[in-house]
DNA sequence: ACTTGACTTAGACATTGTCTATCGTAGGAT
DNA sequence: ATCCTACGATAGACAATGTCTAAGTCAAGT
């Protein structure tokens, strides 16, 4: 589970109890925190850390690119350790379920050079909404 | 303008000072408002108008149809008017300026079955992120 | 014009995120 | 091994955005 404490490492950061945990948080289950989820994941593996720390911590993530910022919700952003491999989210809304999908082509080709408008775009962001499984069976 | 006013009246909505004052803004200028813009040039037309009112206005609006909620920026919501033709949004990551941009092909197409998990997909959201010309100059 | 239920209001409250001043400590220097 | 120092952590105030409530107001049907 240690690659990201690793490459945290190689890049120099100065490793401490607080941002361990975190790191251990978001490495450990690949699901999507937001961050006071992952502050209270982090709380019970030690009690002492502080919100500012946990917010401080994940935002160093994001810059190091270690793990991406969603907003597939309209409240508190999520954090998502599966940084390395480029992906896309589907959305459940009615229970909020966020999954993890991989798109077949480059999204990237779908906007024509006449609809870029002079911008330098270097990143798409996709959200498919829908229901899930188990929300359309009940 | 009032194509807006028009659908509301003729679906039922009692007609009140305050939501007009909003429809108007929103009609007005093809921009995209945070909730608190739109509330500050309600309040420009309308002084009395209170901050709830906006808020549950641009919800009923939603709910309606006829303005899309997005979140390009992390902060606040933005409210797009431009309901009724399928568009995208391209943003730059330093001034955060937004253009609706419209899509080559059906995004949704570019999901395979085989990365649904069963979900029934009812929407894509797409944006994509860059630099503007403006800034890319600076 | 009257009545009624939907709409509006002000402001308290909630949630999420940021900042500051102070204290603690990781890790290099000795 | 111990000491130093700059970087990180802390608590809690603050800020921004959004939601709720209780009471007053008004659009629209009768």
């Amino acid at each position: 589970m240690s690659d990201l404490l690793e490459r945290l490492r190689g890049r120099g950061w100065r490793m401490t109890a607080q941002r361990r945990v975190v790191a251990e948080v978001l490495d450990g289950e690949h699901v999507h925190l937001t961050a006071d989820e992952v502050h209270a994941r982090a709380v019970a593996k030690l009690p002492e850390i502080s919100r500012a720390t946990v917010y401080n911590t994940l935002g160093e993530l994001v810059s190091l690119g270690e793990v991406i910022e969603v907003s597939t919700d309209k409240r508190a952003k999520r954090y998502d350790p599966n940084a390395h491999r480029p992906h896309q989210h589907l959305v459940c809304g009615q229970c909020g379920a966020i999954r993890d999908v991989h798109p077949s082509g480059n999204p990237l080709a779908d906007l024509p050079d006449t609809e870029r408008f002079g911008f330098t775009i270097s990143d798409v962001e996709v959200t498919y909404r829908g229901v899930c499984p188990n929300c359309a069976g009940a």
